[in-house]
DNA sequence: GCCAACGTTGGC
DNA sequence: GCCAACGTTGGC
């Protein structure tokens, strides 16, 4: 199976990185977007997601990998919402900030620049080994 | 705090 | 099924 990559958006003040840290691990609900729920349910236990930090700070801090496929949003009884179980895998030593990210020319084209407000979103193997490199 | 972008809703 | 109005997100 290969494993695919993602960036997820979380506002830090909602669930921040360093939150999840200390849980070890959540599901991933709150995503009421139907372009992010079809991400979300595209995603593959041992998939790798990018944490990116919304509003404040704008950056990507860390890793997360996939360790439970969709299932029905705990959260809610509408059966249109899946959430994804997330255990944290790595921090990135130095936050790749937005503005590194729009500078940066084999990045310009991923949906954190080009579609602002989509919270769950694919990344090509290229971009997100570009950003780890970034980070590290 | 403002506003642009864009998804969703609802009237016709 | 179109499209205007509205709500939400998120960068600045």
């Amino acid at each position: 199976m290969k494993t695919k990559y993602w960036l997820v958006k979380s506002e830090p003040f909602k669930y921040s990185w360093e939150k999840f840290n200390e849980d070890g691990r959540t599901f991933w609900d709150g995503v009421r977007n139907y372009q992010a729920r079809n991400n979300l349910k595209e995603m593959r236990e041992g998939d790798l997601v990018l944490f990116y930090h919304s509003n404040e700070g704008k950056n990507v801090v860390g890793i997360a990998k996939v360790v439970k496929e969709f299932y029905q949003d705990p959260t809610t009884d509408d059966t249109n919402w899946v959430v994804v179980d997330l255990v944290p895998f790595e921090s990135l030593k130095n936050p790749v900030t937005l503005e590194q990210i729009k500078a940066e020319e084999s990045l310009k084209d991923i949906s954190l620049v080009r579609q602002g407000r989509l919270s769950v979103m694919p990344l090509k193997a290229a971009e997100f080994d570009k950003i780890l490199q970034m980070g590290s």
